[in-house]
DNA sequence: ATTTGCATACGAAAACTTTCGTAGAAGACT
DNA sequence: AGTCTTCTACGAAAGTTTTCGTATGCAAAT
């Protein structure tokens, strides 16, 4: 039953990303987290994550007069979906483009290289 | 010149995304290829289109009474900036992350497997 | 030349997202 | 208890994107 299409926005995804990193937390640690980038009101950062609360993406539980949220979504989940948009939404749904755009812009060190074509061998070793 | 950010929303996206694949295309002919996938009105993918003109998405020329459109921002761009922006935005900005996330969903041949591998082994062979 | 049909232009409404001011609740401190 | 600080709740404003109605222009067909 987990299996809607999530459709974090752009704030959202912030807040996301924090708790993914950092695992849960309050709203005062998330927006110290995305103030380190942007200025943003505290008030702002808590709105959006009720809203988020009330979306779904993140559950809540209290703690004295704090809330502790969550991420409700895996960040696999959030990664599959997100890539598989771009995938179909600009790569035509190339998977063969996504990847070798990616690693073509140096952006993989000689070491990561490796560990993927090491993968690769064993995607191809057991699968038909 | 041609360094700007380019930011295309979602509805401006799905425009690009046909003029990429079909070519210069009148907003008829857009509409119509969006509308396979949606319920969309005439006048809305005009306004879209017409507002990506302005901020120079796409490029127009009349040809009698139709307006011709193109994409203004190559298919490259537009890849590697989303791109990037996913990386940063869930995967940390690990580019290994990412690449086999796409590569483990099963979105690859084998034969495209390989050319991977290829690839892979090209770039380690040149040098960073 | 007039009509018809399709295309563009414009503007405003609707929908969605982000921001923040203000009020009030709850624990901490004295 | 009374005050201070910090947190949540709420709601409205501002900003952005999407949608579409209506007006107008232009060319083709009659």
């Amino acid at each position: 039953m987990s299996k809607q299409k999530i459709k974090p926005t752009e704030a959202e995804l912030e807040v996301l990303q924090v708790l993914w990193n950092k695992g849960p937390s309050t709203v005062k640690i998330v927006n110290e987290k995305i103030g380190e980038n942007k200025t943003v009101g505290y008030t702002t950062t808590l709105k959006i994550m009720q809203i988020m609360a009330e979306k779904g993406l993140v559950s809540r539980i209290k703690d004295g007069r704090n809330h502790i949220y969550s991420a409700a979504v895996a960040q696999n989940t959030a990664q599959q979906q997100l890539l598989d948009k771009l995938l179909n939404g600009v790569f035509g749904g190339s998977a063969k483009k996504l990847v070798m755009q990616t690693l073509g812009s140096n952006k993989a060190t000689k070491e990561e290289l490796e560990e993927i074509k090491n993968y690769i061998e064993k995607l191809e070793g057991g699968e038909s």
